[in-house]
DNA sequence: GCTGAATTGTGTACTTTGTACATTATATAT
DNA sequence: ATATATAATGTACAAAGTACACAATTCAGC
């Protein structure tokens, strides 16, 4: 077989071997809502080759640490945040996909607090950009974005990650509106609180909205004790 | 900021960089279905440092090809199949993983049926281990294995993929009893007939079972044109 | 302090989907 | 001919999803 007579990790001295000469990066795609509008937080691309074009926070991988604390470790360095949901999306690795050589990256899904953010933020350089109105990116950041995207819309329908987008007490058209926006569909607001309701997630901290011009509407929070108890029973059923 | 005074891979050449010092592979994790049993296709480890164990089918990537090719010529040179269902699931980057070097997994879960297999095997040492009598594995591929089987677990239940495991014509016995064994529960089968049925996925070959020692059930087939129109009215709601 | 604008908060009838459950029919093995 | 194993089928009830309308509250502007 072809593969044994390849130099491989069994018979050739680690620092010889050809097989050691990749280098990977991790790729966040920051996820924040903002004034009713999902954005995602970019940087413009400082290589020669992409000048001008908008990329995703990233950095590559050292020797020394694992491939989910590089991740949180870019998130950190880059925006001030140490909580954030942040979960591994996919690994992305056409052979050309970066002009300096040959370098695969792994992409992270995170959700952050807009206002939480804006707290902390250093650097200038970094922008909230609305994702509707991306067009193209650098390297194959486009293609990441996407399947973030899609990977989004698919989690936030299974699990009760939504909530990290938004503050601790939100109004229930906040809520409806953020999953909306993601979707991209509308839903009906008295069956959307009906729903939200009896998933029993959802804790009435008693009060209200502030400086708002119509009406203000109760504020909730998200019960995460209640979830933890109700996830064990995990659901069954065929939906395709 | 620390990462702008590390060499990286606007300051420096490349085959100079320690950045460029990691290995990749790919871990295929590859399901069977076979006599009422899900089973995996392992290999015993080559290895010294895990003599004996069980290890997923793998190899370490090529520099000249794309991370998805790789995983397809694995499957292609272990197994003599070329045409399966093969998806990313996971890469696996925690720093000690591997005793021979930082190298770096991306798992791929892979549906075969188990009969195709048979007639191309060439390799004696492969082993189709039902996934229930496994205890540890090499490397941290019982973690991958766990991690695999949540994802099938998930995705059996949200696109057809399961009828990659079966013959092309299969019973609703074969069919139920397939998801049963993945999800670890037991259905209605009057229920199950009626569901599956209801989804206009399967398609009557009418043709009876062969050769079983009860009355013979009717075969079906999986209509992939109606999924195909199907899909595009994605499903849109909430189930936490 | 009245009016208009915006949004909150609520309930019911209907449809669809899921669930529980038992009997007759057919093929094979002996 | 009989025993065994499984196929094929339908109905009543429960649960969840959907469509839909009106009164109440707050603010802004006059």
């Amino acid at each position: 077989m072809e593969e044994l007579v390849r130099p491989n990790i069994n018979t050739t001295p680690v620092e010889l071997m050809p097989d050691f000469q990749f280098a990977l990066s991790v790729d966040c795609v920051i996820f924040g809502y903002d004034e009713g509008v999902l954005k995602v937080l970019l940087i413009e691309s400082d290589l020669p080759a992409y000048k001008g074009q908008w990329s995703l926070l990233g950095d590559l991988l050292r020797h020394d640490e694992d491939l989910d604390e590089a991740s949180y470790r870019v998130l950190r360095e880059r925006t001030g945040l140490t909580d954030m949901f942040l979960e591994q999306v996919k690994t992305f690795g056409a052979v050309n996909r970066h002009p300096a050589g040959r370098v695969l990256t792994t992409a992270y899904l995170a959700l952050v607090n807009v206002k939480d953010y804006q707290l902390k933020k250093k650097e200038n350089a970094l922008q909230w950009k609305p994702v509707s109105e991306i067009q193209t990116m650098a390297f194959d950041h486009r293609l990441i974005l996407d399947t973030s995207l899609t990977v989004l819309q698919r989690k936030i329908q299974e699990e009760p990650i939504i909530f990290n987008l938004l503050e601790k007490k939100f109004s229930l058209r906040d809520l409806q509106h953020v999953f909306e926006q993601i979707l991209g569909v509308e839903f009906d607001r008295r069956n959307f609180r009906k729903k939200l309701f009896t998933t029993g997630l959802l804790t009435d901290v008693n009060e209200m909205e502030q400086q708002v011009r119509h009406r203000p509407g109760r504020l909730y929070s998200f019960n995460q004790k209640a979830y933890e108890q109700i996830k064990r029973k995990t659901f069954v059923g065929l939906q395709f």
